[in-house]
Order: structure tokens, then sequence, then C-alpha cells
DNA sequence: TGTACATCAGTGAACGCGCGTTCACTGATGTAC
DNA sequence: TGTACATCAGTGAACGCGCGTTCACTGATGTAC
């Protein structure tokens, strides 16, 4: 049964990351993932597992790069979506669930790995969550929508939004993505989060002593 | 070799629980410990897990409960250190640092359960930050530090409070204990987002439409 | 207070199974001349 | 363009090991009378 090998290159690769996704989506965590299992959901033979990655850690890693396209589409997605200042955490706030929703698999993969084992994906996360807040400060500047803030204290602001929406993740991937009741319920919760986050930002200067 | 045996009710209970929390202090993730490395761990034959536990979900959700305690503990001392609201943010905040230190791997186990295997462990976690920021609640109301805001929205902020500090504890987790600087960074920071949010919180009325 | 018995929390041996990893192999694709 | 060879990505068999779980056991503690 040595037939239709090589088919394109990185299928096999593909496919192996695909399949500790899915087995992700299914409710485990990436911890307790085994070789030989992600290998079986992937109906590949376990040795393949070694022409790819050099371990699970490794894998890990490499789901991390994928999911940094993810973000930067997301980015992408909610910068093009109009940016009058009046509906733009609304906005993107819904286009934050969407992407969540329909990328359920790799945001389950994102908060396990916020906390997980590998130091490496750890610090990989936290810097897709960097990048993603400095993108942010950069427009905000650009739109002029904080102009009485400094460098620093917008970066502060920028970072605790990132976090507030990081935390809102783990409430949508608590309820069942088709749960429309729930999940509006989070993106409201989310929206007015982010409100109050910006009430303070626009009043910090004057608040310092 | 059975000599020795019921030294005290529940002392090997408390020995895998400990062992569990002493694993996850040294870098493993809760989801990928087994029964046999926890008993081994805590220097007690495997079959004796069977005594305490059903399996290791099950050790987990009593390790939340001991977290609770843990949890309480703190809030304690937050309330007992004087409550002038000049300092309050920063003396709580120095507080939850300490208590991080001091019980680290229990601070571990949380933010790994957040986003973790068992549904029944996330949800108690997050059972206890309800918890906890409706005291928060209770305590503002008390004070009248936020008498402005009606019920739903002083929620609201507190909600926000307790996920502030729940995701500097993963910053927190991050570094060394022993890194004072980074460790000091972390408590300022920490600092500034909450005096951010509640600067928020303190205009927010006015600023609804 | 003493005795008989139930319960409880420990023990060690044993089981079958799935794990990670190695090895030698095969055949398709890419490359040099 | 054709041929020879290297490389690459797949395969299946095999290994030793640690895993979760069961079982029958033992002796200390608690309880009834």
């Amino acid at each position: 049964m040595a037939e239709r090998q090589r088919r394109k290159p990185g299928e096999t690769r593909e496919k192996l990351m695909q399949a500790a996704l899915t087995l992700v989506g299914k409710g485990r965590h990436f911890a307790s993932l085994g070789i030989r299992e992600v290998t079986r959901q992937a109906g590949v033979v376990p040795t393949s597992f070694y022409r790819h990655f050099r371990n699970m850690d490794d894998l890990g890693l490499q789901l991390v790069d994928e999911l940094g396209l993810v973000l930067r589409r997301m980015m992408r997605e909610a910068r093009a979506n109009g940016l009058q200042a009046d509906k733009l955490i609304d906005e993107s706030v819904a286009i934050f669930v969407a992407h969540v929703q329909a990328n359920r698999s790799f945001f389950l993969f994102m908060a396990q790995g916020l906390a997980g084992e590998s130091r490496a994906v750890r610090e990989a996360i936290r810097g897709e969550m960097r990048f993603f807040a400095s993108e942010l400060g950069n427009d905000l500047r650009r739109l002029q929508l904080m102009p009485h803030l400094n460098d620093a204290d917008l970066a502060l602001a920028c970072d605790l939004v990132v976090r507030t929406v990081a935390f809102s993740l783990t409430d949508l991937l608590g309820v069942s993505p088709d749960d429309d009741y729930q999940v509006g319920e989070i993106r409201r919760r989310t929206t007015r989060f982010l409100q109050m986050v910006l009430v303070g930002a626009s009043h910090w200067q004057s608040d310092r002593a």
C-alpha cells in the first residue's frame, strides 16, 4: 500500500499540524497530545512525524507561526472595515468574534499556549500579542484618536486593550460556538470593557499627578 | 516495608496534591501529568492514588478548592491592610504579587486551568474569579469609591479589574521569581493598568450616550 | 473496660496496551552532465 | 534530451518501557455491645 507517495511537498506536514489542531478543537489540551495520536488523526504512519518535526514542541512552535498569519489576516480585515471612531470598537470586536469562530482550534491553541508547557511557545504567543498591540498603537496615532497620550502611555493603553480582548477569547472559547445568545453576550461585554478602557485612556493625562 | 501506615488521616491525599503542584511548579503542565508520575513524586505506591481520587481530573478539582482558600486568604490580607483610596491600588497589587510568589505552584495551576482540558476545573476557576469580583464590588460600594456607577456598571468595572490582574498573573509566572527587577516592572505595570481602568470607571457614567 | 468485628488506607505483583523511537526499505522527484 | 545518481518523504516491523488499572493482601483505627 505504498501508493501515491509524495503528492505535494509539505502535504503531510500540513496534515499533521491540522490533526493537532483538530484534537485541540475536540477539547484536548495540546500538552497532553502524543506523536502517535497526532499521526493517527492525520492518517499517517507514526514514523512520518519525524520527517517534519523533532517533537511535539517543535510542531507547537510551527503552529504559532501559522497563528501569526491568522492574526494578521484578522488585523487587515479590521483595518479595511472602515475607520470612523464612532463604531470602531463595535465593529472590531465583531470581526474578532467572527475570526475566532472561524478558526476556533487555532485560538484554542493560542489560549492554551499562553500558560503552556513550552517556554518557546509561550514567548512566541506573547510576541504575537506585542506585535498586535504595537500595530494598534500605530493606528491610533495615525488616526489621532489619543493625541494627548505620550508614546509610553499609548503603548500602555494598547497593551491593556489587547489583554482585555485576549481574556474575552477565553470566555468565547468556553461557550458553544452555536450558542448565539452567549456569544452575543460576550461580544457586548467585551465592547463595554474596551469602552471603559478607552474612557480611561482619554482621561489619562489629566488624571496623572 | 509495610511499616507506619495510617499516620494521619488525609496525609497521603495531601502528599499527592502537593506532588502534583510540585511538578507543575517545575514547569510541567497539569494536563500532561500521569498518575504514576504523581505518586512517584509523592513517594507513594501507585495504587494509593485510587484511595483518594478517581482520576487526575478529580485531583484537579480538589486543587481548585484549595486554591479558593489561598485566594480568600489573599483577599483578607488586602482588606486588613488599610483602605485609604490613596495607596489602595499600589498596596493591593503588592499583596497580590507577594502571594503569587509565596504560592507560585498554586497560581501556575490556576493559570493553566483557565484554558485547561477539564471543563469542571475551568468553570471552578472562573467561579473563583467571579467571587473575587463580587467581593471587590462589595468593598467599593461600602467605601463609596464609585458612587456614580449603578450595580451593573460597577460589576463590569470589577470584572475588568480582576481580569487585568489575572492576566498580570501570567506575566508574573513567566519570569523568574528571583528576578526582582522584572517582578517590580510587572508590579508597576499592573498598577498602571488598574489606574487606567479605574479612571475609566470614574468617568464612565458621564461618557455614556 | 475488654472483646469482636467492620472499615479504611496502605502494600506489591501483575495485566495488557499504547507510547516514543530506531531501523532498513522503497519509490518518486530533483540535479549534473 | 537522456541517463545516472542523490535526496527526500513516505512505509512497516520491531524494541523496550512506562502507563492506568485490577486484585488480593495486611494491619491500624473506629465502633458496638
